[in-house]
DNA sequence: GCAAGGTC
């Protein structure tokens, strides 16, 4: 049997499919997919399926002197369980094995890990082939020619991993035990997080250091004809045109000279038209900075588009390629969009063209082509919202590549009144061409009326406006992205996970990304003692080493034994000053919690967590300072600059994804709750008739509200009510419940929330709606159409036949219903419940709010 | 429980 390994599941697929003119058949092996026909079995892996890590007795951080990591073993594990044990029992029975895997240093490394497992089953020769792109010719090619692994290649890509796990964890463990952060909240560094967090920190030191500085601006409006357009004042300063007047007095000279003008003189008229050439291909970077603007963030857009592959509707969204492969035919793939609905008329239009050469971008590679749509076009209720947005977004971007050059006009009219110069600037598009099938970005047009030179025109409405220099802005997500690969750290691969690595780690937060206290805490220590792993140098560095390892002029042992020494050095400077930079690095993190002072003692106020992990408000004086104040039960809270008047309090966020909001300040939330009477609404239907317990309206200290039992703890029967706007409650009472109807005001519109009870059960069966499309495949329309087959919650599928509903949802089939029963929960034994409407909104499935309850009358757990 | 790099 002939074995071959690819680095992923996609990529053996299709291999096999080429290889063996479509007659390979799947089958699942340790639940992998192998592919097999005639002789041949091919089996994919998971990108690195092995992991180096340091052995057992270093595990415990507190019993290893970081240092200690630095010299030593480093060993190799299976991270893939399942896949490892898949390729073992394949190698076992094959007679030749061939490395397929991509076509890059790290497929290298991958290839020879694939290599090593093989070698432990067998002494079947095994080979390498490599390909750019899997297109039949470059595959078939490639395999009639198979050549050896670059063992030099692979030492290169082992040499980074060696480095990054020493660096990385010997100065992680060093930080995170000076400042005694263990567990969840260590403190990290590494070669490639380090240098981009420190990017941020920068700017943020040239925000704070910034001092404004002010000038003026002044505008008039001209009118030729009624047809008024504003114009700028401007002056030559030393032969450049310059529009800011920096001195107060100038500008008020020039302020009242315009204002005495009745009228301005042309005195320049330029025409110019631009070609506004369509854009390049898509890459990563390009692409997150494109659904950037669309609003998605770095981890969204990848995560969508990783999604979008996957179900096969674009090509691989990790590359650095901007130029198309030679074996794409544009017109082919713009044959599959002319017969659908959304771009059926754009794709056509396209086609009329006489000749279509699409655009190049400068970066040329050839793993991968750039990101671009398949010919398989997905049904747009396939999809969600947001995945249709990127969906287009990629489709659009590849009709934009193909598309003619957009034409503008450009119109430029200067003026002289009262012996100041205006100026003033339109532009027109003449010409479309890709803005037409490709909306994103800005075709906005400015209007100026036709004016000659020497026209008359009347000055109204001048104004001096005074303004201040700002400072630069922060690097929006994208931007970094985008800085990160000019740098040349980190990879198409990685740039977007280490983004939300640092948002994980505490070191940034907001968006764009502002760093915290640790933050600069931990960049400021990394300068002083460790300065290599905040700069791109120490990649540049490693890169030129990889280079030596791959060409033979290294070994890894020369390289690895070298990094190993300057971080050795690193340590003899460290070793001094271990606790100065923990107490630094406490400081930090206090600083990132504190809310400001604390009404009964002299300490200040600080977000904590209790033992349970619930967050609240304590007092950085406990013990002998008990004061504690609630928070939110949903969410991770966050610090906001913004501080209350009154208490002197910052203002806390929830960050909760979707239902992220402001809390606000904690002392005010808690006063307003203390100062509101429970609002009586009806009887208690858990206790009413047996206690006489009643529902009221109530506001809780943490800020939260509910429609809950008056008896409460006795009895903990409750409602939700939203966190903000006016409750009114009405006349109108609920013939089922005998509760009033609740009207809600915030905003413009009133929202009628009705009966609580009522409201309730229908918010519990949209969510079930919802819980429905969290089934993969499962789409808004999907969900619909189950729904209308009586399926209204996953669970409900069940009870069912596949056989028979399939039969009942059009577009549906009876092996996709088994798929997602597949997905659904083990079943507990103990929960037969019915549907007793009552039952579904007593304590214990209620979670939420009863902790909001418990937060008010626990006692808060000490440090 | 550390890094960065693959991939899902």
């Amino acid at each position: 049997m002939e074995l071959i390994i690819t680095e992923k599941n996609n990529a053996a697929r299709r291999i096999a499919e080429i290889l063996s003119g479509g007659s390979a058949t799947t089958t699942q092996r340790n639940g992998v997919n192998v592919y097999e026909w005639g002789l041949t079995t091919c089996v994919g892996l998971s990108g690195h399926v092995v992991g180096v890590d340091f052995p057992e007795e270093y595990s415990d951080w507190r019993d290893v002197e970081p240092v200690e990591l630095i010299d030593a073993d480093i060993v190799k594990s299976p991270t893939q369980e399942n896949i490892v044990r898949t390729l073992r029992q394949l190698a076992r029975e094959a007679d030749e094995a061939t490395i397929a895997t991509d076509y890059d240093r790290e497929g290298e490394l991958i290839g020879k890990e694939a290599y090593e497992l093989i070698r432990e089953e067998t002494d079947a020769p095994v080979k390498r082939v490599r390909f750019s792109s899997i297109t039949e010719r470059e595959v078939k090619s490639a395999f009639d020619e198979p050549d050896d692994i670059d063992f030099d290649l692979a030492a290169a890509g082992e040499a980074r991993q060696v480095i990054d796990l020493v660096w990385g964890a010997a100065l992680t463990r060093f930080l995170s035990l000076s400042a005694r952060q263990l567990g969840q909240d260590f403190i990290s560094v590494g070669r490639v997080q380090s240098p981009t967090l420190k990017l941020i920190v920068d700017r943020e030191r040239e925000i704070q250091a910034f001092d404004p500085e002010d000038y003026w601006e002044l505008f008039a409006d001209l009118a030729k004809d009624g047809e008024t357009f504003e114009a700028q004042y401007f002056y030559d300063d030393d032969g450049s045109e310059a529009e800011r007047v920096w001195d107060e007095a100038d500008a008020d000279e020039a302020h009242e000279r315009l204002r005495e003008a009745t009228s301005a003189e042309v005195t320049s008229v330029r025409r110019r038209t631009r070609t506004d050439n369509p854009p390049a291909p898509f890459n990563t970077t390009a692409f997150i900075s494109a659904a950037g603007s669309l609003g998605y963030s770095a981890q969204r857009a990848m995560s969508i588009a990783e999604e979008l592959y996957t179900t096969g509707y674009i090509t691989y969204p990790r590359t650095d390629n901007t130029v198309y492969p030679e074996d794409l035919d544009p017109e082919e793939l713009l044959d599959e969009f002319t017969m659908t609905h959304e771009f059926g008329d754009d794709a056509e239009s396209l086609l009329e063209r006489d000749e279509i050469e699409p655009t190049e971008g400068d970066d040329e590679t050839t793993d991968h082509p750039p990101i671009h749509p398949t010919g398989a076009v997905p049904d747009r209720d396939e999809l969600d919202e947001d995945e249709w947005e990127v969906y287009e977004l990629v489709v659009r971007r590849f009709f934009a590549t193909v598309a003619e050059a957009a034409t503008w006009e450009h119109l430029r009219v200067v003026a002289a009144a009262n012996g100041c110069q205006l100026k003033a600037t339109g532009k027109r598009l003449l010409e479309a061409g890709y803005h037409d099938v490709y909306p994103y970005s800005s075709a906005s047009e400015s209007f100026l009326p036709p004016v000659e030179e020497g026209d008359a025109l009347d000055v109204t409405d001048v104004e001096l406006e005074a303004k201040q220099t700002q400072p630069p802005r922060r690097y929006g997500q994208s931007r970094l992205i985008q800085q990160m690969e000019d740098m040349g750290i980190g990879t198409k691969a990685t740039r977007h996970n280490v983004i939300e690595k640092l948002y994980d780690r505490g070191y940034i937060e907001s968006d764009p990304p502002r760093p915290t206290s640790l933050a600069e805490a931990v960049v400021e220590a990394a300068e002083e003692f460790a300065d290599l792993v905040v700069s791109e140098d120490m990649t540049a560095q490693l890169e030129a080493d990889m280079s030596a390892i791959a060409n033979g002029e290294a070994t890894l042992d020369d390289v690895t034994a070298e990094s190993r020494e300057m971080l050795d050095r690193v340590f003899e400077e460290l070793r001094d000053s271990r606790e100065d930079i923990g107490d630094h690095l406490q400081e930090s993190l206090k600083a990132d919690r504190r809310l400001g002072p604390c009404p009964e003692s002299d300490h200040d106020l600080l977000v904590r967590q209790s033992r349970q992990g619930s967050y609240f408000v304590g007092c950085d004086g406990f013990p002998e300072c008990r004061y504690t104040l609630p928070l939110p039960s949903t969410g991770e809270p966050l610090v906001l600059e913004e501080a209350c008047e009154e208490h002197g309090l910052n203002h806390v966020k929830m960050l909760a994804g979707r239902d992220t909001f402001v809390h606000g300040c904690p002392q005010c939330k808690a006063d307003e709750a203390d100062d509101t009477e429970d609002e009586v609404i009806g009887l208690c239907p858990d206790c009413g008739d047996e206690h006489e317990g009643n529902l009221a309206i109530k506001k809780l200290r943490s800020g939260s509200r509910l429609v809950g039992c008056t008896r409460y703890p006795d009895c903990d029967y409750s409602l939700p009510l939203p966190r903000r706007g006016d409750i009114e409650i009405t006349d109108e009472y609920c013939d089922d419940h005998d509760l009033p109807e609740l009207v809600v005001h915030s905003g413009d519109d009133p929202w009628e929330l009705g009966c609580p009870i009522c409201n309730y059960q229908e918010y519990q069966a949209r969510q079930a709606v919802d819980d429905l499309e969290d089934l993969d495949g499962v789409g808004p329309a999907t969900a619909e159409r189950l729904e209308t087959a009586g399926v209204s919650e996953p669970a409900d599928l069940r009870d069912v036949d596949p056989d028979v509903l399939a039969t009942e949802i059009q577009g549906v089939s009876s092996s996709q219903i088994r798929d997602w029963i597949s997905q659904l929960p083990e079943v507990d034994p103990g929960d037969d419940d019915d549907d007793d409407p009552d039952d579904t909104v007593s304590g214990s499935e209620d979670g939420e709010i009863m902790d909001d309850i418990r937060a008010e009358v626990e006692e808060v757990e000490s440090d």
